[in-house]
Order: structure tokens, then C-alpha cells, then sequence
DNA sequence: AGCTAAACGAGACGGTACGTCCCGTCTTCAT
DNA sequence: ATGAAGACGGGACGTACCGTCTCGTTTAGCT
């Protein structure tokens, strides 16, 4: 049984939350460990005894959902087109907080730098994906959409175009969230008829 | 008129090579401008007399082509579809080489941490999208697509899902190169007939 | 209460010893931060923690006793200038050694451009000309010198001979001992009888 | 016959008078070659054409008497101790003015760091005590002072003195020089009558 | 209630890299 | 050929953080 003092469960919280804001406004590459220790009034070795570097820190940021936090879910209208669209426009409007996608191009830069993060992110991804994938599925057994279109590549698509434009700076706006939608659901061909 | 001594394209050239394999070596966050300068065989002071930190010399890299050399275009054998499948087909393959996914991942960083560098990645990008847009704009007048599909939507989240996929690390394989062209082109959808 | 960990003692001397060193080695001018800190095992900040510039680190070595450790001392042989004529030597001999020369030529320097270093060099010059201001004023209760000579001057104007004869890189040989005492004892007039 | 542009004097003259200049504000330790070819109007070569190193500037600084200008004479009123004093006091008078201190101590501390500046120093330094010199030995004639004093150490001693006051950033105050030419002239001891 | 040992905040440690300043050399164009 | 201008390779500066290592000081769980 554990002998001595327990991990401060506080300190914890405190760690991520400044981690969290640290990311957003310095970005990946300008966390600064001391500058986290300092914000969370917490001793650095406080932080070094549960993460061993950097990464593993922000991973864990990542996946106590300190990040994405917003887990989207889709909703059921029998329409999978209007529903699908309603979840690409909500990522678009929580996107347009400017600190939100601070925080998600920090957590991309890390992902991209980092293999462990990229585990993770991609994880986190998968479940935000999930939503999309779910209402896909039940559209294929609904016949509205045809079956072996992938829908796992269409849930990655879908966010990766979302993740370029907030990469790129480019505005979310509602044309790129109709054209998108056009996008996966009519594909670019002429109707053959 | 100008006094005094000319800048030396050689060691212009030298730290711009030097920078491309420290990016593809070490990532964007550990990007080293001591051992750039070193590598190069110039001072410190000869990188920041041009280059005033560290996203501006990057920036410069990917302007100056050091980054995504082989920008790929696209052939025109009058099938449109075969023809961007090709080109996501040249895209996936030259990125299963280990130091471009490297060096890919690392400029993306770069793009997500600083708007400058961002910039100019999605200029470059532009560029590498272009022939996408020029391929699909002949279609549209082909009569094979759609007409307003938005094709510079269709080109960047072609590459917006690519990225991704280097991003996380996940494999650029045939049936990913198959499903997204099969997403971009018949859509989701059961044909209403 | 100090909190935190305590600063390290053994760092501290390695620094002031190296310091020394460097000190007699390049002299003032050319002293080396890094080369302080490579040869005393050391990381930079923990000297600019302790000493926020040059002169205050070359003051503390000062004040420490690493530079001019041999205070002299005289005899009190009875002979007032028997003795102060052997302090004399016993200096002149001592300076006669290069590296003693050479570190006393770098701390006049750092004297001659800094105030703080002046302060406490002159502070340490005080302590060596007690043993011959102590010596006088002894000989002045004694009657052998007369009083109302200033003491403290002819200590000082002692020292100020010597000190300029390293300065400029004389030989401090006896002939300079002999003619320096002569003058401090019996001036340079004709006496009047 | 030399082809080509001559050497221009003016631009000597400027370099000369930037150095006397920057080594007031500064000091020799902070001399920069930089800061005083702009000041000067001049490029950094013509000084390097001219001058292989700091020291040697420093040292032509010297030799050309944009230091030391006014070099002391001594009056001959008959009476030696009169006029020694007066010579004393001028120098002291001279020294009260803290851009000569400056200086002063300045290039002290050149030639304690460097010996080619110490030789020129020293050259200087018996150009000014030689007024001292002359003094005494037209004494030493005339009956006033013994002969075999060793005028050039006794000249040496009291500029020793006195620069030993200017580095240590004493007061030049008129005790001192009273303090001093007793010392000189009487010496300490008690009459032995 | 007292003891023990781990976790805590603080902060100094040996280091690495930063971005700047200056060195002494070199190259260019104008005089 | 000399000179002002200014870029060059290089070295040291003083600062910011890194990840590690003491320091006392809590504080939980076991005796």
C-alpha cells in the first residue's frame, strides 16, 4: 500500500489548466515549462514527476480534454445532408474564436512535431470523428448514402479540410462549409443521365 | 546605389540548405540557428543580418522552393477523374519517403505556429493546388463537372485530407488514395434515381 | 527562512579561483565569462546570479582574498627604517614574480576603469599599508619619526611608487628599494646645519 | 613616387580625437574600434591600415599627446621646495577635472594591460617628470638638495603617488600635496641633532 | 498521537541556445 | 591607391529555459 503524501490532485488541474493557456498563447514551440510551474504555483519538479518532457504533458492535456473540449455530436433529423452540414458549420463557428484556433493550431504543431502527441491527437480526432461516422453509418443502413464510400476517410477528409483552413488562416465562412458539404455528398462529376 | 559589400549568395544559398535538413531532421520546434550557422559555415549574425528569426528564415526556404521542390502537375488524358487520381496517387507516393513526411510535417509546424510562415505555406500551396484547379477547371468546361463545385474547395481539401494523414502518421496507401478520389468525385450519396 | 535549494560554497571558490586565474592569465580586459565558467565546471548563470557584471565578480575575489592574499607584515626590530625598508623588499621581492606582477598589473586595471573594484581594491591597498602606517605611528611615539608627518600619505605614496614601478614594467631591484626608503626616511634636502 | 591617393591627415587627426574620446567615456576596457570609426567619419579599415590593433591606437593616442597634452614645467624661483609644490599642485589642480581623471585612469589601465601602451606610458610619463627632474638636478647644483637622492626615483615616486589617487579616486585635495612635498623634502625622520 | 516517507513550493545547479555586439578581414564602388 | 561603407566568419556577451538536484515543509497512512 502507498506509503507518504498523495499526488495533489489540485496541482494537477492547476498544471494542465496553465498548460492549456500556455499553448494558446505562445504556441507548441514557445511552451515554457517554467513559465506553466510559475502560472500554477506549482514547483517544476511537481511537473517533471509526472511528465517526463513536453510532449507528454500537452499529450495528457490532450486527452483529460483540456483541448478539444467541445466533443461534437451530431443530431438525428432523418436528413443526413442537413445534419452532417450542421456539424461542419458548428466546427466552423467554434473554430472563428480566435483562441480556439490558437489552441488548435498549437496542438496540430505538436502533433506534427511529436509522434506520442500525434498518438494522441489523432485518438482525440478519432472521437470527434466518431459523430461523423456514426451518422454516416446509420445513413448507409438508411440507404441514404451509398455503402463502401469509406466513411471513415470521409469523417478524416471532412476534418482535415476543416484543420487546413484553420492552419492556413483562412476564414471558416459559410460558403467554404456549403461547398465543402457539396463536396461529400455530390462529389464533383456531372450526373451522367 | 549600392556601398559597401554585396551580400554572398553562397552563403545565402549555404543557410538556406542548412535549414531545410535541420527542419527535416529536427522538426521546426528544435530548429537550431547555432548549428545551422554551423552546418553552413557562416556566423550567426550573417542569418540574422537577413533572416530577423527563425519563421522568417523558414519562411524564406519554403519561398525560395528548398521545401516542396517537385511541385506536381497534373496530365490531361481527357479522363478527369483518372487524372486526379494520378496526381493524389504522385502526391501519396512522394510522401511516403520518410524526410519528405519529415520535412512536411516539420514546415506545417512552422505554418501553425507563425502567420508569416503561414503565408507563404499557403502560397506555395496554392501553387502545388493549382494544377489540381487547372485540371478540374477544363473539366467544368468539358462538360465532365459540375459547374460550380467550388473547384479551389475541392483542390484544398484534396490536400487538406493528405496533410492530415502525414500529420498523424497514418499510411498514404492505395485505398486512402482510392477512397478520397471516389469522395471527391461521385460523393457520398445513393443516386436518387 | 531561505527556501529553496542553498547556493553551492564549492561553486563559489571554483568561480573566484578561475577568476584568478583568467585575472593573471589575459588580464582585466580580456577576461572570459565563458572561460571563468568552462574552467570552474560551471554553468554561466550561477556566476551572473552571484555577480551581476564583470567588475562586481573581480571585486568579490578582492574582498575574498584570492588576489592579494600575502598581506605583509613588519618587524619591529627597534630600527624604524630597518623595517620599513624590509617591508619594502619583501614587496619588491614578491612582485618580482611574474604572474604575481601580471595579476597585479589586471587588478590595477580593473581599479582604473571601475569604481566598485576601486573601492574595494583600495579598501584591501588600506589593509596592506596598516602594517607600515602601524610600524610609523609606533616610531612616532617612539620619537624616531617626527609627527605631523601624515602617515597615511607616506604609506600610500610607498605603495603608489611601487605599484607604478609594476605598472610600467620597471625592475623593482634594490637600487629602486634603497633610493625609495632613502627618500621616505631623509627627503631630499641638504640639511641645513 | 607614390601613385595612388594619399593618406589623409584629417582623417587621422579624427580617428585620434574619437579614441581620446570614446576612451574617456568608456574606458579602455570598452574602447570600440567600431564606435569611434563612426564617430570619426571613417571607415574601420583606415584604421586597421594604420593601426594593427587597440593598442597600438592607444599607444599613437599617446605618443601624439592627445592624452597627457599639457605637459607640466616647473618654474625656477630660486627656492626648489616652492617650485616642486607648485608643479604638484598643478597637476593635482589638473586632475580635479573628472574627464582628465577619466582619461587618466583610462590609460593606467592600457598600459597596465598592455606592454607597448606601458612603453609609450612610461616614455610620457619621464617627459613630464622630467620638468621634476630638471628641477631637482639644478638643486642638487645649487646645493639645495643632496646629491645622489636619486632624482629620477624620486621624480617617479611622486607622480607614482599621485596617479596612485587619481585610480583609487581620492581626492587631490591640498593636504595631500603639502603631505607630500614634506615627504619628499624632509623625509619622516626626527632630526637627529 | 506520533512516525515515516512521499509529494510539495522554492529555487540553485550544469548546461544549451538564444539574439546582440564587436572583432579583424574582405569586397565593392567612388574619389 | 586610398577611403567610406558595410558584409563576412567568428567569439563572447548576458538572458531564458532546460531537466536535475537539494532544501525545508506539509500531509497521508501506518503504527
Amino acid at each position: 500500500m502507498a506509503v507518504g503524501r498523495a499526488r495533489s490532485e489540485a496541482s494537477r488541474r492547476a498544471i494542465l489548466l496553465a498548460t492549456r493557456d500556455d499553448l494558446t498563447e505562445h504556441g507548441y514551440d514557445r511552451l515554457s515549462i517554467d513559465r506553466i510551474a510559475t502560472a500554477a504555483g506549482v514547483g517544476k519538479q511537481t511537473i517533471y514527476r509526472w511528465y517526463p518532457s513536453k510532449s507528454e504533458l500537452v499529450a495528457d492535456c490532450l486527452v483529460e480534454g483540456y483541448i478539444v473540449r467541445p466533443i461534437l455530436t451530431t443530431s438525428d433529423t432523418g436528413d443526413v445532408r442537413r445534419d452532417i452540414t450542421a456539424w461542419i458549420r458548428a466546427f466552423a463557428e467554434q473554430s472563428r474564436v480566435p483562441a480556439a484556433a490558437s489552441l488548435t493550431r498549437a496542438i496540430t504543431a505538436a502533433a506534427a512535431e511529436n509522434t506520442a502527441v500525434a498518438a494522441h491527437y489523432q485518438e482525440q480526432a478519432r472521437a470527434t470523428q466518431e459523430a461523423l461516422v456514426g451518422r454516416l453509418e446509420a445513413a448507409v443502413r438508411a440507404g441514404q448514402v451509398r455503402p463502401g464510400s469509406g466513411v471513415e476517410t470521409v469523417a478524416e477528409t471532412i476534418v482535415g479540410g476543416l484543420l487546413y483552413r484553420i492552419l492556413t488562416r483562412q476564414e471558416l465562412d459559410d460558403t467554404f462549409v456549403v461547398e465543402l458539404a457539396e463536396l461529400v455528398f455530390r462529389g464533383v462529376l456531372e450526373p451522367a443521365d
